[in-house]
DNA sequence: ACCTAGCTTAGATCGCATCTAATTTACGAC
DNA sequence: GTCGTAAATTAGATGCGATCTAAGCTAGGT
């Protein structure tokens, strides 16, 4: 097999190792598959098709295991919905998200005014907020009204 | 067939035909279904069950597309998540979820404070927000800390 | 009583995700 | 460098929730 030189700053090995997970081959591509992408929300399918790209024998298995791995040490979330599951490695724990209920994207939004809500409930103990408007994104907005 | 008399308040029928869908034996059992729950968060499978107990007949196709258009028309609200898909019935428009990481338990919230948060970003037209917290429920936070 | 768009049906099929059991590999210990 | 082992990977089977199909039935207007 050929050698591959590790890069100066090799950010993604090291916050594998940090997190106590091996290095692998696979889990560099799987890793390397966000980077390539635009805005960041991806299946598993798209992550395993560019993955695969370079890494020919790479199994589906391998990529849920390791999003699966990767949701759990915190370097992803995962994001539900109708349709497969996204995972976005965006980290900023303060984005939330949008979705267009015409053309289906999803984007990163902030909000300002949320650090004042409080839980009228009492018993709870939260760990994290997740909230997704939903309705027209900005180009949908501007091209006519009819839903999907 | 038995021919039963409507109730006096037959309120289930009756919020069908305002919508323009027609009442079927098949459509109140499966509304009755959401009745006969406790908390009203109820799987497609759980309301078959339900319902077919009354109507033997009955398929799940029509489970599915009848929760399909009682979504349409908004007399139910649907929950995506890890897991199967959950229908609410609870049209009160400023209840939100939380769902529980320990027992997957999933009961409606009410937030104070919600209505003064802005979306930072603009171009979007909002028409829902849907507000998930994640945590201990009460029953879980008081009974150990273990993550199932 | 009739007509027809709307509804229901059993069963096939689909898509996403997970599981299985065998094999390979990363990496700490020596 | 080599060894040992727990961790990771694999191809393919399996599972589950949901949707589709094509044929038959029915609610409700006229």
């Amino acid at each position: 097999m050929v050698r591959v030189s590790t890069s100066s700053r090799d950010d993604l090995a090291e916050s594998l190792r940090e997190r106590g997970l091996r290095v692998t081959p696979q889990r560099r591509a799987i890793l390397a598959a966000f980077s390539a992408g635009e805005n960041g929300h991806v299946t598993a399918d798209d992550v395993f098709e560019r993955a695969v790209a370079g890494l020919p024998e790479l199994s589906r298995a391998t990529v849920y295991n390791t999003l699966g791995e990767l949701v759990r040490v915190g370097l992803l979330q995962r994001v539900d919905g109708a349709g497969p599951t996204l995972y976005d490695p965006n980290l900023d724990r303060t984005h939330h998200h949008f979705r267009c209920l015409r053309c289906g994207s999803l984007s990163d939004i902030h909000l300002e005014g949320e650090e004042d809500v409080q839980l009228a409930e009492s018993g709870y103990v939260v760990e994290r907020t997740r909230v997704t408007l939903e309705g027209l994104c900005p180009t949908c907005a501007t091209t006519g009204d009819r839903r999907r």
